[in-house]
DNA sequence: CATGAATGAGCATTCATTCAT
DNA sequence: TATGAATGAATGCTCATTCAT
């Protein structure tokens, strides 16, 4: 029995290779309509309730439902429950750290203007569970690797971050100080965003964004 | 109706507890050992237990496992889990409250190294997970009276942490601002301290705590 | 321990004892406020809504909530659900059994009026679930002795009923035949005023009994 | 959704069927044995268990363990535990409805004799709860799309009935009167037959069946 | 590739019952 | 008398997982 499943998502952290919503259509007979293929659907499908509702609230059927088939489905194209969660949560990791990239790597722009626009776009979409508390619920059912692959990737978005700080703190941009530190800080600033008071506090999420990030840039001293 | 569900938590705070090794019992009410309050027991335990891993993460049994009782026994004293987790929340809310209130309300001390001692004692013991985290997770199964009692507790928190902000900034002791915006920035800040990756960035809670509180006061700018 | 536990009502079908409703006060000291002995209440409560609901649906907790006691005195006054369920079915059964032989008792009306009056009387309140059907569900739980003590209070009805059907055969009142088969047909009509299709048949209880009486004197040929 | 969730119970009445001994079995599905399909197997062992026990006091493990299958499975054949009684009841009101529709519907027989086999017929087989006692247990469960269609499925009985008393009454076989109470009447008098005082009546079903006629069509007057 | 049918383990909840006070 | 606090057993239901087809 050939079985596809990437059983550990292996060199996980390979960034930057472009989003997957192609919905390219073959030239000669789209005759299986245009349904992306399965396996995506399902792991976008279970990118967006595993964020919305954490781990153990998402059911392989709900997800399955979701996507017009059935959960033994799901189960052909992944090993089990951990092992679509850590899938999930990779891919959407790996498209924040595209994004990011892309609006980091703007040349010409002030650092400041860059981290605007990224908070901007992270608070643009209701980004829900906070990462650490997805973790934590979910770790007791994975496995090692797996728990590693998801804390790499999301490393790497914060290293990612922090070259941007070092390299501002190299020219001068901004004060001193751990770039590592500087990149925690910017996230856990966003967090913000959701929670419930956010919107007392602000009208628009781009005005959030603003206040934020003169919150993270100036502090309150 | 005789029974004691009112899931307001009544005094809390009772110190110096002991955990029982398990011992089963037979039915009827045991010849009250030294054990102190079950109903405190169970809430104690439900606390930790629901910060740790969430809602649904949690089972009853296992909160009653803990505690040496049995799960009809939580129900004896708790209305079902939504009202315990309630319960618990509120508990741990309180708790915090009046910890913060405590150090807060120090006279001839700077605005600034009372909040350092607040980040410090919240840093020391784990706080686990987000509260917005847990509260989504939550949400489906509370009904509006107990999610508005939750949100209550938590806005209180704010709310005091705004008070005194709001004070600062009278007395010229910090910038102009949002006092609510800065509250939650402080908040979001110590949530730095439940990640993993908080370990590389500093060895003891309290040398994160002065480097979180150096973020918070002069920005990165 | 003095327990009171009639665990067997003993002599079943002591019949035309008066109901009890009474509000007796002492002219003395009315201290322990007006409540019937609490037993009664319970036991009134019970008869109601075993018949309401049958007998698993109905729960000790239920009835002790609507008489404002405790289960824990409900055990002091029977000795269990079975006991509590078998007096409080002998009880509503000699209730009828009363009423029934007031009227039928009466001198100078002929059978078929006196029938048409029990039969009004019954069809007046709704008289919920079917003897037979009851049994069938509770009889799991009941043993020997107060299936049949059950049973004997039912069958004194039927009893009533035959005797004076037989009178009425006797006295050349209605024609020859089984009077206990009489019995049995005069009480399973009055049941279709338990049906929710009754209410389609005829306006009013008492026009739908006039129906039944007729049905039931007559017949169809 | 690829559930066959449908409560309704398509062609019932398979016969000849044969219990099998309960076997445990490993999971995924068994290599088709002889077994005829499981759906209808629990169907029909539902449906006895109701008519004989009532609602509540059927549990699913029991209907699944006579099945020899898991209470799992019967979840995967049916929504729960109301669905599976409405699938239940209503297949017996069908069975009961062809049944009654193939004896009525003979020619040449008069009435009094098509419902003298229908009597005997239903008396042969108990049939124990009585309709209304079952649905006013039960109805606290279902939805009102259930009631209905069980209430629809019984009334089609009684309309059955009513038809044929009616075209009795246009041709004069039978008194002037209302078909429908009629119809009622002749359920109602069956249900003698559930009674246990029944076997002092008569001694053999048929017997009994032959006395509530004679009842039936001509009264006690 | 995909699915229909099944399982076993676990969970929240309810209930009758017990007993020290 | 009455009750507060506890238990054990059962119930309805969900879910991840398996496997023959």
């Amino acid at each position: 029995m050939p079985h596809p499943h990437d059983s550990a998502p292996g060199g996980a952290g390979r960034p930057g290779d472009g989003r997957q919503e192609p919905k390219r259509r073959s030239p000669g007979r789209p005759r299986r309509e245009d349904r992306m293929p399965v396996r995506d659907e399902i792991l976008k499908t279970a990118s967006v309730l595993f964020m919305e509702q954490g781990y153990e609230a998402v059911s392989l059927s709900g997800i399955a439902e979701r996507c017009g088939v059935t959960k033994a489905s799901v189960y052909y194209h992944f090993e089990g429950k951990p092992a679509l969660f850590t899938a999930a949560v990779i891919r959407m990791l790996q498209l924040a750290f595209a994004g990011t990239l892309r609006v980091l790597d703007q040349q010409g722009k002030s650092l400041r203007l860059r981290l605007l626009e990224v908070a901007e776009r992270r608070l643009a979409r209701i980004q829900h569970i906070e990462f650490e508390a997805l973790m934590r619920e979910a770790s007791h059912y994975l496995d090692e690797e797996q728990r590693t692959a998801i804390r790499d990737a999301e490393q790497e978005l914060h290293d990612l971050l922090a070259v941007h700080f070092g390299q501002a703190i190299a020219v001068g941009e901004i004060r001193q100080g751990n770039p590592m530190l500087m990149a925690h800080s910017y996230t856990a600033l966003l967090m913000i965003g959701n929670r419930q008071a956010a919107k007392s506090i602000s009208a628009s999420p781009a005005d959030l964004a603003a206040q934020i990030m003169d919150m993270f840039w100036t502090g309150v001293g």
